[in-house]
DNA sequence: AAAGCATTGCAATCTTATGGCATTTAGTAC
DNA sequence: GTACTAAATGCCATAAGATTGCAATGCTTT
């Protein structure tokens, strides 16, 4: 595990600024993903809109972070595993989209192999459950 | 199969206006699913975008038709199935975006189960597969 | 036919996303 | 360290997408 943001940018040939290094510190903070309006919310004074668009894009076409779109159409970004490159990405976990918090889990469950219908080629295939998560489960038991 | 937009509309307690019924017919018009924007393009003369907004809103809600977002976040729109209903969506079938015409096609796969980690509880799973549909993959084995 | 309520259309507003361009900054060569 | 080049950033304007309030219209019931 190399979590060092310098490293991973100089393994993608990036140019190291402290903006880039500012949104990779955010997104790995947690190992849940962080939706765009969050990483505006908590970066907004540092770093420009624009900007922050625009590395969270080269991030994913870098294959450094993966996007995960919610049920209402908003980004969310993870770190990807060491697995992913610009070419392809591998996170074929399933993720965990909790419908009372809006969190976004990473599970460490792959995504099961499906078969595809003749003529129909699947380049990725995308697993995501909805419904509520453990913290969320914990708090609606105590107030039972 | 009951195709009919008035008795569709009848069975879920929704007034029957031309405008509705328009929708209906447009999103029943092919199992492929349509994209907002194509509906926009293609009602915009005869229905107001606000009312279109709103329409698919209660759509979704009653379970009429279920929505499914691709990639850049835009929500897309298909019939759901008889067994839908305004607590429950039971769409759970495999759902394949084709990343070179864009198109969202309602697989006959049904999404397998998932052991879901401690803690968490899944009430529904979306499975999304992306690649090339029979159409374009056929194209590209002509100009090949 | 009239009343009451839901639905629609329009205008205004807001949020989210994108493109152009001048300025700044990181990396490289000297 | 300094100078140069290419890339990245910030700000501006603009576009696209979504939502709200309200007046007008259209269903439905009596």
């Amino acid at each position: 595990m190399k979590l060092d943001p310098v490293n991973i940018l100089k393994e993608h040939d990036l140019k190291h600024t402290k903006q880039r290094v500012r949104v990779l510190e955010e997104i790995a903070l947690d190992t849940v993903a962080i939706s765009q309006p969050e990483l505006e919310k908590k970066l907004g004074k540092e770093i420009d809109r624009v900007t922050l668009y625009r590395i969270l894009n080269t991030y994913e076409e870098k294959g450094i972070v993966h996007r995960i779109m919610d049920l209402n159409g908003t980004a969310n970004y993870a770190l990807c595993s060491s697995a992913c490159s610009e070419d392809h990405h591998h996170d074929e976990h399933v993720h965990f989209n909790c419908t009372t918090c809006g969190k976004i889990y990473c599970l460490e469950v792959t995504v099961p192999k499906i078969k595809m219908p003749n003529g129909f080629t699947a380049k990725t295939v995308n697993t995501t459950a909805y419904g509520t998560c453990e913290k969320c489960n914990a708090l609606i038991a105590i107030s039972a």
